[in-house]
DNA sequence: GCGCTTAGAATTGTCTACAATCTTGTCTGC
DNA sequence: GCAGACAAGATTGTAGACAATTCTAAGCGC
């Protein structure tokens, strides 16, 4: 799985502002704990202690504990008092009801996105459908087709939502590790049924019917779930 | 406007958990510096300089600086660099937005109860409503009438959300200030439009019939935000 | 007067030290 | 063998000191 930060893609939005931030080392070690915590090097339920951490990435514990407190706040790790750190654990209830979060935040997005398109992004999303088309044959494209649709869903996203909500639902995601995505397009006909989709999504969008965009925006979620579940048992 | 802690009716259900939690400084400072930004006594754009925080809560800077990077990482607080922190300020957009992601999180709050209600619970949302129904008659009761709807939507909120998903919820309403909330029942008409319609959720809740209530969940948020934008301009 | 430079103060970033608390393993008495 | 007490080590919570950076304002040339 020698996947690293490329496939980070819902920090992917947040990164280049404008001017260069300078850089706190709060920041790094939260990046590199998220990441740790992303490619399961630390587990859920696993102690993260500060001054392991702190050697770790070379520096105190003060910035280790900023970090810390920081993912707690977005819900990747629990603190306790007097006892520490451990990686957060979602039961599956809570790992649902994600996704139905997600759900609802993306079709709000998509919601607000109607009326508000360019051709020129309407031009772009067609050449993200395209490129759904074409994984669609492909065999193991699983991994990249649900990336593909995440970048499609991220530009729409974009259209409308401030940067305030797009790092809430960025967080969101975070906090659920994405195992669902990749199994709802395990095969052939569920591949082509979500292309099916996200494509009349984006005519939906074009032509300002925004019940009917909304509308997919929730069945690609909940098929892409139905299907996880159905490969989970 | 001599209202104080209990006025933080979000805070309400994430308080008393089990065994009593040892507290920690920068825990108290968080409650309390979200108190001085909920009361505007600090207001957005106000700088918060780290050593004049810790010598009003008589800490020293290390649990100030992990309260303001919880409060950033909440949205509550923004950070730059070298350059400290301020209260963030939204831009009437954003804080539009805030209320429909509240609206479409409260709808899936709604859906998840259906079917999950005990006849207490429907006993109790029925109190609720009751009391909206008197609370519609009197004169100036605007923010009594918005808390008790507050208050109704937790209840039914609290049905099947996770622990989770209400803190996430009680974080979005913290980021931005709910001046729509009383302004959206100033008049007799407004406030027997809303009693009828969380009635009818409530019937719908208990009649199993999701979409209803989900429709009238978005409803009376969207209602109530229209009139706040008539009183508004 | 206006813009630039530059010292000094103010503020944030980080580290180290120490106190408070928890955890672990051992010992005792039965 | 086992439950409980106790001591030693580990871990977190907090404070204070120093370094790095930014802000402020006075001084200078024009």
């Amino acid at each position: 799985m020698g996947e690293t930060k490329e496939d980070a893609l819902s920090a992917e939005a947040a990164s280049t502002k404008g001017a260069e931030r300078r850089r706190v080392s709060s920041e790094t070690v939260v990046e590199e704990l998220v990441e740790l915590i992303r490619t399961r090097v630390f587990r859920p339920g696993d102690r993260l202690r500060e001054q392991e951490l702190a050697e770790r990435f070379g520096v105190s514990r003060g910035p280790v504990r900023e970090a810390l407190r920081i993912l707690e706040a977005k819900a990747l790790v629990r603190i306790e008092p007097m006892r520490g750190a451990s990686v957060a654990s979602l039961t599956d209830e809570e790992a649902l009801e994600t996704v139905e979060i997600s759900s609802v935040l993306f079709g709000l997005g998509v919601r607000k996105a109607v009326g508000k398109t360019t051709p020129d992004m309407i031009a772009k999303f067609r050449e993200r459908v395209a490129r759904l088309h074409e994984l669609c044959d492909m065999e193991f494209s699983a991994r990249s087709f649900y990336k593909e649709t995440v970048r499609l869903g991220v530009d729409i996203f974009n259209v409308s939502a401030s940067a305030r909500f797009e790092s809430l639902v960025a967080d969101i995601r975070l906090g659920a590790p994405d195992i669902f995505g990749p199994l709802g397009f395990t095969t052939l006909e569920l591949r082509e049924t979500a292309t099916r989709k996200w494509s009349g999504m984006v005519d939906a969008i074009e032509a300002g019917d925004d019940e009917e965009a909304v509308s997919l925006a929730h069945q690609v979620y909940q098929d892409s779930l139905k299907a996880a579940f159905k490969v989970l048992g």
